[in-house]
RNA sequence: GCUGACGUAGCUCAGUAGGUAGAGCGUAUCCUUGGUAAGGAUAAGGUCACCGGUUCAAUCCCGGUCGUCAGCUCCA
């Protein structure tokens, strides 16, 4: 007998050598039923499994993560045999359980349309109802590397020859088809009920742009029928609040085909944009920043002083101005160099907060293009600051409480990423290590959960990265803090110190939006186009039911406009549900619906987006709430 | 940049086994003055992405270019 410990900590006598499914049939039928894989001391592993010692035992069913992996994973190798069974020349690269499904890359000559989506899917649905079960076996790496040649498998080859010399090497087989996997599956194929193959796309073999491109099959899967509708239906949710329609049916700004990747903003868009600049100057301004505006073309001598033209280059549109080179400016920092050396600086001084709106060109593969989430020209918030290597950790904090109070205000939660030195990079390993310890120290201080990415950081210094999520889930960086103790070298910087010497300061850059452009698409899906009050393009339509009331309507706007409310009337003769529609579709935050018992009473009939007919209210009453609610940003 | 799909009116999309195009929404004008998510009529609007080829004839077939989308790669 051994005795294991069960998740509730309650412990179990089992006989030596009972398998997990046995165990969980023991304890109850509807464990048994829903289980798919178990954690086993600290060990994923199969129902199969059989239990030796004593240990803890965790049974997990789709709701866990887990779970779903392994169901995922099982769905994937279903994918695989089927596509075998139709294509049999394909050949195998991986196949792996990913966040909402899984996806199988494989290597041949056909090439997939969607109407093979369809007949692998129907394949996939004969292989769950043959209900094979998975085998586990442990192979030999020579065992391993024969079978897998003998195929002519030549990926699953490659990557046994890359695993590590004690690695644990494991197939598994359900019918006729047999994976290199280091699994753990669910039991049998019968256990999965609802597949759905999403798409295809090309992907190189590991990732790597060298290596061959290889074709991509996604899918997802779910126990249940209405789990896999309710997602599908949550995917089209999304697809609704997607910037670049939402954009487009709000006339806030789109990118055409005249500029790709060089975004448009309409008046509305604007309007939008500049209520965020505003917002961002008085921030700044209560942290004590000053700004500056830096030219956006700038010679090469410049660009090779600050290293970007020879790191930087192939993201760089350049231009020649009098037979000389200039560069569009990809980065507002040498531009900030130059200003900080328009004068002497003392130690008194510092720290030195310099902010710059400033409009930055990048050139990004044509590929990578969206919407405004990555584009090849856009406004960072930049921030460069000067100062003591005494101040930076403070520094660091203030910037990331900065940070913090803005993502606040709109809602977002965030995440924390610190990069550490890539392999192309300027600059000692000691540099590089007090700088990266600098900012480890300022996140430790703030007390803030953190990942940490390594190589990933800018070639001139380490970084710490805010990383938001949009409606898909996917995650944008916005925020950034990078210590960089290279351009002031570059420029040799100065500050008159109290011993009347010269010496470098320390620098960091930062933003705390990011980019303006990719800033106001997140914005836009996050709220799905209704912005709060304070960023609404039009904040309040007065709709006169009959044009008896155009003159009292035109009264009303007058008067919330003279408050700086941004407001229209919709003086066209239509019936007021037709103007009520449209101006919910528009997703102004207040309407005021005036009709002849509104204009004698000298009140009107509010609406509001959300909550529909709020009755007849005070005009003065109204338009006080609605100052208030302005200037609380709420 | 790579792989695949796509590109028809301002928007969303039909369409032609090759004979130069249609709907809804929107826009304009007129009728309607209607109390909380679509009143009616009429009209305007298209070099069917661009360039070339095949053909008596190309929006449709073929090739190239540009762009969009989904991924890969790369990054605010």
């Amino acid at each position: 007998m051994v005795k294991i410990t069960l998740k509730d900590g309650s412990v179990k006598q089992c006989e030596q050598g009972m398998t997990v499914l046995q165990i969980a049939e023991d304890i109850s039928k509807e464990l048994a039923r829903n289980a798919l894989v178990a954690k086993l001391n600290d060990q994923i592993v199969d129902l199969a499994w059989s239990v030796e010692e004593d240990g803890t035992l965790e049974i997990f069913n789709f709701a866990s993560e887990e779970g779903k992996n392994a169901y995922r994973h099982t769905t994937s190798h279903i994918l695989a045999q089927a596509v075998l069974r139709l294509f049999p020349e394909t050949k195998l690269a991986i196949g792996p359980a990913i966040a909402d499904g899984y996806y199988y890359d494989f290597d041949t000559e056909h090439t997939f349309t969607p109407d093979d989506l369809l007949k692998i899917e129907e394949e996939m649905a004969k292989i769950i109802k043959e209900d094979l079960p998975l085998v586990r076996k442990e192979v030999s790496r020579e065992e391993a590397l024969a079978m897998f040649k003998e195929k002519g498998e030549k990926y699953k080859a490659e990557l046994i020859e890359d695993l590590p010399a004690d690695a644990l090497i494991s197939t598994y087989q359900q019918g006729e088809f047999i994976d290199l996997c280091a699994g753990p599956h669910i039991p049998s194929t019968g256990k999965i009920k609802a597949v759905k193959l999403m798409s295809l796309a090309g992907a190189y073999w590991r990732g790597n742009e060298k290596n061959k491109m290889l074709q991509r099959i996604y899918g997802t899967s779910f126990p249940k029928k209405s789990e896999l509708d309710e997602y599908l239906f949550r995917l089209e949710e999304a697809k609704k609040r997607d910037h670049r329609k939402l954009g487009q049916e709000l006339k806030l700004f789109a990118v055409m085909d005249e500029g790709p990747g060089f975004p448009f903003f309409f008046p509305k868009g604007m309007v939008l944009r500049n209520e965020l600049e505003n917002y961002w100057r008085q921030i700044h301004r209560e942290w004590h920043y000053e700004e500056i505006k830096t030219p956006i073309i700038l010679n090469r001598q410049l660009w090779e002083r600050s290293g970007h033209w020879d790191h930087y280059r192939e993201n760089m549109y350049t231009t020649i101005i009098d037979e000389e080179d200039y560069a569009i400016k990809p980065m507002n920092c040498p531009g900030a160099m130059l200003v900080y050396n328009a004068e002497l600086h003392s130690y008194r001084d510092f720290p030195i907060r310099t902010a710059e709106l400033g409009l930055v060109h990048r050139h990004e593969l044509s590929g990578a293009l969206h919407g405004l989430m990555r584009v090849r020209s856009f406004t960072q918030d930049d921030a460069h600051i000067f100062m003591l290597p005494s101040q930076i950790t403070e520094e660091i904090k203030g910037v990331i409480d900065l940070v913090d109070s803005v993502y606040k205000l709109f809602g977002f939660s965030y995440h924390v990423e610190l990069s550490t030195k890539p392999e192309k990079s300027m600059g000692s390993d000691e540099d590089w290590e007090m700088a990266t310890s600098a900012l480890e120290k300022a996140l430790q201080e703030k007390g803030m959960d953190y990942k940490i990415n390594p190589g990933d950081g800018a070639f001139y210094g380490p970084k710490i990265d805010f990383h938001l999520q949009d409606s898909l889930g996917r995650t944008w960086q916005c925020g950034t803090i990078q210590l960089d103790f290279q351009l002031p070298e570059k420029f040799e910087l100065t500050y008159v110190g109290e011993d009347g010497q010269k010496h470098r300061p320390v620098m960091i850059h930062r933003v705390a939006f990011g980019s303006i452009e990719r800033f106001i698409g997140i914005l836009t899906e996050h709220y799905a186009g209704a912005f709060p009050t304070w960023l609404s393009p039009v904040q309040v339509k007065v709709i006169p039911i009959t044009e008896r009331q155009l003159a009292y309507a035109q009264k009303l706007a007058q008067e919330l406009f003279a408050e700086g409310i941004r407001v229209e009337v919709d003086e066209r003769s239509e019936k007021i549900g037709y103007k009520i529609r449209e101006a919910q579709l528009e997703k102004i935050p207040y309407m005021l619906v005036v009709g002849d018992k509104e204009m004698e009473s000298g009140t009107v009939a509010l609406r509001n987006r959300k909550e529909g007919d709020k009755g007849s209210v005070d005009f003065a009453e109204f338009q006080k709430k609605l100052l208030e609610e302005i200037k609380q940003k709420k």
